[in-house]
DNA sequence: ACACGTTGTTTTAAGCATATAATATCTGAG
DNA sequence: CTCAGATATTATATGCTTAAAACAACGTGT
């Protein structure tokens, strides 16, 4: 294995700062651009926001686990958003039917969410839409550039998860 | 160049479509992780918001430009967010003497922003923490992973674009 | 039994974001 | 000159998001 010649100093160069700092706001704004079209795609075809539809589709994704029930907390986890911000997503998905809430009997404190078939059905509906606006999007870059993206924006994630891992462990 | 066999019927493979897909959950992912934990840490050392110091961070950079001034429409179009949002932003901004607005004297409907002396030092008080930040987060990622993620971003977002392009000349 | 810490959820207050409509100003064709 | 668009910004209504506090139910050690 090498070893930059930085890590002897015990710091790194100034320039791989920039690169992490240009990466990241590259990063945001690929981000930004995607999530910017296809909240507007739900919005025109399927008179829907974004979090609604990943409340949906995380249930769906959680019954396929054969996790038929999750918890409010449960799904705040999974969509990384915090609980309080559930509740009134959860709440307007419940008035239009789309989702059930119900109390768990061996624990009144927690509430059980569940898609209904109407939820169901409506979630059908625009997944196939949504996988083909999320390809066509990104239709320039090969099978195995793709891949080299997804790999790396793996060990991104790893990466930060033990940088907050060491901090919070302090 | 080998060509995939699902190109000559002229539509992608059912896999390479769940590439994106799963691509694009991903970065989401890794874009929500870093961004909370920068915001988190805004409001913890500086008591302030990313909006916030992307407003600053984009003045001060359009100034480094020699682009002295910045319109709010300039603004908006750098920041990625609607006009409207930009309104109350700046207007916070200006409240708390970070950035100060002026009518333009050749076309008194257009506002100029600037940061002021006191926005400055915010900024540059924030700036080197904020590197430091990403940084440590991209920490695990080797110099050439880096700059190849970089790469892969750069040629998403023109992927992007081209779809959005295509999309919109219709 | 019961006090106390923990866990699950909701409420509240503030800010961010968008789309749409309104307002104000500019510009150019006639 | 004047008025019909075009452009720059702000206002409004709605919804999302968070942090922090409040509330409710649980479970354990005494």
């Amino acid at each position: 294995m090498t070893v930059p010649a930085s890590s002897v100093t015990g710091h790194k160069s100034r320039d791989d700062a920039r690169t992490s700092l240009r990466t990241w706001l590259r990063l945001l704004a690929c981000t930004n651009l995607v999530e910017r079209e296809v909240r507007g795609r739900l919005r025109d075809r399927f008179d829907t926001t974004l979090p609604r539809f990943d409340v949906l589709a995380q249930l769906d994704a959680a019954a396929r686990e054969s996790k038929a029930e999750l918890t409010m907390s449960d799904l705040s986890r999974r969509l990384m958003v915090t609980n309080g911000n559930l509740t009134s997503l959860v709440e307007r998905l419940v008035r239009e039917g789309l989702v059930k809430r119900e109390t768990l009997a061996t624990d009144r404190r927690t509430q059980i969410v569940r898609l209904t078939p109407l939820g169901k059905r409506s979630l059908d509906a625009m997944t196939p839409e949504h996988q083909r606006w999320i390809d066509s999007l990104f239709a320039d870059l090969t099978p195995s550039e793709r891949t080299r993206l997804y790999e790396l924006l793996g060990k991104l994630r790893t990466s930060v998860q033990n940088s907050l891992a060491e901090e919070g462990g302090k």
